[in-house]
Formats: C-alpha cells, structure tokens, sequence
DNA sequence: ATTGGCACTCCGCGGCAGGGAGTGCCAGCA
DNA sequence: TGCTGGCACTCCCTGCCGCGGAGTGCCAAT
C-alpha cells in the first residue's frame, strides 16, 4: 500500500514537473492531484524516494524533480500509453498520404513526428543493406560518358557518372545493360556485388573495361557507407522553448543534430517489433548530451527493421505523449514502404 | 578631410564591435586603430555619426553599436573584400571534389559554407525551370506498375510510381520508352511538356490509355514545385555562440530554418553574374528577422543562376569575410555543375 | 578644427534585508 | 505502525542601496 502510494506520488511529480517544468512541493502536489493524504506524508514518501535516488532537490528547501533513474522508473512502470487523439490520427494520415518518393515520405515523416511531439525529430533514411536490386539503367551521355542508375526496392535512386575510355555503341550498350539486369535484378546487395564481379570475370575481351568500370561504380553505390548514414532532422526550432536551460540542454543538442554519425549512433539500433526504446540522459553514449534523452524505434516494411526513427529532447519531456507519436508515425511509415 | 575621418571611425566601430561584441568606446578605438586623434575629436565624429543615424548607443554613457544603416554603409563603401586564406580555398576543393552526385554536390556545399563562415548556411537545390531532360526511363514492376525515372540535365532524378489497367508486354515498353524518350531529350522541361502531350494525343488506341498515364507522371514530376522549393541548411550549431542574444537573433531564425518557403524567400532572386547581395536586418522581408542578415548569390552552370545560396546570421557578423566565402563556394559550385 | 579637462549619467556588481515556498522533524493520534 | 498538524529552519528570489567604472557631452583653450 504504502509502496504504491510512493510510486504515485512519484508520477505525480513527474507528470507536474514535466507540465510546469518547475521542481514540484508537497502541497502542490496534493492539491493538484487527489492524493487523499496530507502534504506532510507525501513529504515522508518523497524524502524515501530521495533516499532511493528518483528524485532530487536542487538545493535545500526546494522542491524535487526526478532524476533519470525517477523517469526511468516511470516510463518503465507506471505510465501509460497516451492514445493519439483523432486530430493526431487525421494529421498522420493527411500528412503521409500525398508521398510522392521515398525522400518525400522520409521529409514528410520528419516533419510530422518534429510536429507532433514538439521535440526535434530524426529520420534515418532505409538502409542499403537488406534491399534488393529493382534495376540498374545505363544511359549513354554526350562522349565517351555513362550514367548509371541503381533503384533499389526501398525506392532509393543512386546514381553515378562512369567515364570510359572509348564510347560504347548502341547495340553494346544495350546488351551490357541487360546482362547487368539479368545477373542483379531481385538480388539482394551483398549477392548482387558477387554475381556482378563474376560477370565482369567472363565478358568479351573488347567490352571488358567497360564492363568492369561499370561494376565498380554499381558496386560502390551499392556499399557506399554514406548513403546508410543519411538522415533528416527537423524541429530544431522547438529546442526554443527551452531557452531557459540553454547552455546544458540546447547548445549541445544543437551542435550534435549537426553530426550525422552522431545522431545515428543516438537513435541505435534499429529496434524490430513495435518496441520503442528510451534512453534517458546519462544513459547515452555522450556525456555532452546528458541532460536529453532519445525516444526510438525501427521502422521498414513488414516486420523488418531497416531503418530507425525517433526524437531527442530535454529528459523533460511528456515520455508517454511522445512515445506513441514516434510508434505510430513508425507504423504509417512501415505500411507506406509495403505499399511501395 | 573630415568626412573621411568620420568614414574611417564607423569603419573601425564596425570592426571592433563585430570582433568584441561589446559597444565600442572612443578611447578604445583610438588605441586598437591608429587614428591620429584624441579621443574627444573621435567623440565629435561619433556625435555626427549618430545624429545621421549610423550608430546608435544602447543607453546613455555607453560605447556605440553600428545601426542597420550603418551596416550598410560599411558594406557598400567601406569594406575591402577579404581575400579567402589559402587554407579556406584548399578546404573548398577537397571538399567538394569527391561529391558523387548532385544531393552530395548540395550537402557538402551548404555544409563547407557553414564551416567556413560559421554561420548557417542555406544552399537551393537547382531550379527545374531552366533544366533539360537528359533521360526517361520506364522500368516494369510486379503487376502493372511502373516506375518512371526522370532524369535531368542537373543530375536531378525524380521518380514517379504509375499504376496502370493492364501490364505492358516487354515490346510494348521498349516502344513506348523510345518513343517519349525520342520527344523529350535535349529539351527544356517547358517544351517537354507540350511534345509529351502531343505524343499523347497519336497513339495507337490500345496504348492509349498507359501513355497518357505515363505522361501525366512524368509532366508532374517536371512541374513539381515542391522541388523548386527544396533546400538544405546546415550549421544551425553555430547559432550557439549569440547564447547572449537568444530571443531577438537565435529564436526567430531557428523557427523560420524550419519553412524552406521562408527561407527561399530570404534568399530571394538568384542574382546572376557573381553579385553577392545583402541584406541588412529590417531591409529583409521579416519583422521577425530584424535581427538577422542574409548574404547570398546565385550560382549555376555557365553564367546562368540556377538557384540561390548563402548565409543568413546576425546582423552583427563580418560581411567581408562572408561574402567572400559565398561567393567563392557559388563559383566552385558553378564549375562543379558545369562539368557533370 | 582639435584637444584636455571636468561633471554627469548609467550600468553592473556585491551586500543586505524581507517575504515566501518548501522541507525535516517531532509529538500526538488512530 | 502509519498518518497528521505544528513548528523551526533553510534557502531562493526580489528589491534596494551604494559604489566604482566606463563612457559621454560640453566648454574653454589652442
């Protein structure tokens, strides 16, 4: 009994000081929440709950407000998940639905999730890895020039200019394009890489440095480690509304939404399943950034994860609220990739 | 005599002030600038300086701080164009020498732009208005869906997905890439469009239908003007070091890097022939923005301005350094088109 | 036209007192 | 054993005061 008055008093200050973002009394907190208690008990529970370290006062005589390990506890235990408002669902909906290419469902999710959780929001563009080959096209440019152009399953386009040394004619150009297609099409990258090395192995030997500077370029665009760490931000304005704690929260955050890598390893592993991880504050890899948190999940077309999505913000922050924003802008996202 | 002084004071005003960020006294002046004169002579001038409105003091008894118009006189008579250090200019070549396509040509750009002004730097994507189509290709996926690839003399790619009645037969599609192939490479997207419409119009009644489907894609992707309004930024970071001046400098423009519409707006008409333009706080569009500058200019293959970059930043930053960074990355940028 | 001198203004800073919010502890009560 | 009211205490926040410093404006002298 007493165990569990604790814990709500617990979330009462959590979910106080997450709405007035000012550490939270005794008797603000019985008033506003029906407790049912005197504030000296709640005093009683609180100074427990210091003791076992979820919440701190910064300085005596104030009032408390959680630490990480106090909204660790809470988000584990005892929030619950905050359905989307219809408004909510209306906007995913409307908002998602006029995609034209990936790089617009990606921008478009970006901004939706940036919009509805009012925090910065970070995309991660699908990874190469686990797509297939959907076609490769060879276009001929004015010289001895030629374009090649990789669409993957996931709809991404690379594309890359290969410089030969004598033009190709248009029968050789055509039939090197379709021995091309015929050994990757359907394949996944890694087997498509093989199969192409062993084409440029046994071609004629007139074609074979075209064919061979051809696979190169293919092969790069296939394994270019850039293109896996792209991403796209958007929000950063609603960083403004934390104008108080500049210096701890917003500078650094600021300056690591310009670090891709960094983002990247923020948001993790793309987690499969549905599930949405927090990371709460010191629990990051950063010091820097120890005073945000990063709210995540994996998002790709049926089960599989092949890219992550999610927020970082200040670690106060309405956890239940944001969370099912970054869960259901990650199912709409998945579906829209199925469709594709 | 006189009057040069005078030109010479506000000259060094701007100088210390962009340097110190703190109002600028007399008796500072005299001694970091080698003026000749007291100090009470430097205040007669300061006096005349501010009756004509290019100075102004934050309060009585204070050091002065350059007004917009003084900003503006400064940057049309006063500053000598900085040249760039020869470390900037091999920053810029390795930079942006390895860039495999044209969303890298733009990413590193925008990011080299803000490394070197330490500003944020906004670069426009290519305008489709001027560009030429340099290849349609159609590529047949499961059922009747097709994936139109656009591919422009940019090395812009735009993809469209078209769901048909019926699945074409190979020779059918090979037919139908040919013949829009045949109507529409080599011309602007303008002209394009008006033989793309004609071809329509005589084909064969049982192709009809897909044709006219396909050439609805493509037209729209031609005419997307979302595309027009693409743009990428990068180095909101730096926007950290005005910690001081949050609410009036670093507030408004986080929130308008937000609106691509804004920021375009803010660039304003790609200026061709190398100018670089400026403009001083109140001078741009925004109330909001009063305090911020933006420097920027055109840039594009040949002569022609494609699209716009620069800088926006506080009105308080060094013009002559800045524009001389954006006018050398237009340039490169320039040259890098022009090659592809 | 320039300069040195001088009085004046205003900011920024530290010290100080008063009010308020919040706590910890203790004794009393169910 | 757990809850409650009371009370003293701590600390922040605010406003106030006084001071030193930087900078100005003006004037008389050159």
């Amino acid at each position: 009994m007493v165990e569990d008055r604790r814990l709500a008093v617990l979330r009462a200050i959590v979910e106080d000081y997450v709405a007035t973002e000012e550490p939270v009394g005794s008797k603000a907190l019985v008033e506003r929440h029906g407790l049912g208690v005197s504030p000296a008990t709640v005093r009683n529970d609180m100074a427990a709950l210091e003791e076992e370290g979820y919440i701190a006062q910064p300085h005596t005589s104030a009032g408390r407000v959680p630490t990480d390990k106090g909204y660790r506890l809470f988000v584990d235990r005892l929030s619950t998940v905050k359905p989307l408002s219809m408004a909510e669902r209306r906007a995913i909906v409307t908002f998602l639905d006029g995609s034209v290419d990936l790089d617009d469902v990606v921008h478009r999710s970006v901004r939706l999730l940036a919009q509805l959780t009012r925090q910065v929001a970070v995309v991660q563009y699908p990874t190469l890895a686990r797509s297939t080959v959907r076609h490769v096209d060879l276009i001929a440019l004015h010289d001895a020039r030629l374009l090649v152009v990789l669409i993957l399953s996931t709809g991404r386009v690379e594309q890359r200019l290969v410089d030969l040394e004598d033009p190709l004619t248009e029968t050789q150009l055509t039939d090197l394009r379709s021995r091309v297609n015929r050994a990757v099409v359907g394949e996944r990258i890694a087997e498509a890489g093989v199969a192409l090395h062993a084409l440029a192995e046994d071609v004629p030997g007139a074609d074979r440095a075209a064919t061979s500077r051809v696979v190169t370029a293919i092969c790069e665009a296939m394994s270019d480690h850039r293109s896996d760490a792209r991403v796209a931000v958007s929000g950063a304005a609603n960083l403004a509304r934390y104008g108080d704690s500049f210096d701890t929260a917003v500078r650094p955050l600021l300056e690591a939404l310009e670090e891709h890598v960094v983002l990247l390893k923020l948001l993790g592993e793309a987690h499969t399943g549905g599930a949405v991880t927090v990371r709460i504050g010191h629990e990051g890899p950063y010091q820097e950034l120890a005073a945000t948190s990063v709210v995540a999940t994996g998002y790709g077309p049926g089960e599989q994860a092949l890219a992550s999505l999610g927020i970082v913000g200040p670690t106060r922050m309405d956890y239940p609220g944001t969370m099912a924003a970054v869960r259901a802008v990650a199912r709409y996202m998945s579906r829209i990739l199925d469709e594709a």
